[in-house]
DNA sequence: GCAATATTTGTTTATTATACCAAACAACAA
DNA sequence: TTGTTGTTTGGTATAATAAACAAATATTGC
């Protein structure tokens, strides 16, 4: 393994864990369903918003979401929608658990 | 958010977590090429067996892998060649930072 | 200015992960 | 039986992260 692998090593498992966390991912499958502003998250998941705000840090970080400000919101959407074909890969990890 | 859903959660989170290490990660790679016995990842990952062992277990307890005992050898095997789909688009991802 | 929305920072606490060593165990060979 | 090889487990120390909230700081809209 060079260095050249362990950077990409690095980056994939740096995508995995912004996705490995329950509220994460509960995030990233309402934005599958569309668009949402921080207070409807925070709402959701019943955290506060520097909770939320991190966790939406840790997840555009890592190039899975993009932000846009209109007006007084932030809204959130998804930028990588295959990361749904995966969760469908997972149900069937599950099942077969 | 209920208790079933929160429940659904843990175990997708569980999934992503055991894939979110470079280590297991780089074992998951190599089992999808095909099955490989422990002393060839304790080679490939330069680690002991003790810690090889270890990741193995979290990544079978996940349900990803699957071990099947040959003589004197285990032999991992991928149960569930879709993470790599997912992989295809995490390479996505990481080109899109 | 004031209220609403969101982010950042600081800090504390809790959790977990990781790695290694040593010991145990299992299968096979001599 | 004994030795050898391959693998797993138990124990443990260290390191790394994560999670949560409070408080301070923008920014916008009225």
């Amino acid at each position: 393994m060079n260095k050249q692998e362990k950077y990409v090593l690095a980056a994939k498992t740096k995508v995995l864990k912004a996705i490995a966390h329950p509220a994460r991912l509960w995030m990233v499958e309402q934005l599958a369903v569309g668009e949402r502003c921080v207070c409807e998250l925070v709402e959701g998941l019943k955290r506060d918003y520097s909770t939320v705000s991190r966790h939406l840090l840790v997840l555009k970080n890592a190039g899975v979401v993009a932000d846009e400000k209109r007006g007084k919101q932030v809204f959130y959407s998804l930028k990588v929608p295959c990361v749904l074909n995966f969760m469908h890969c997972i149900e069937a990890v599950i099942k077969g658990t």
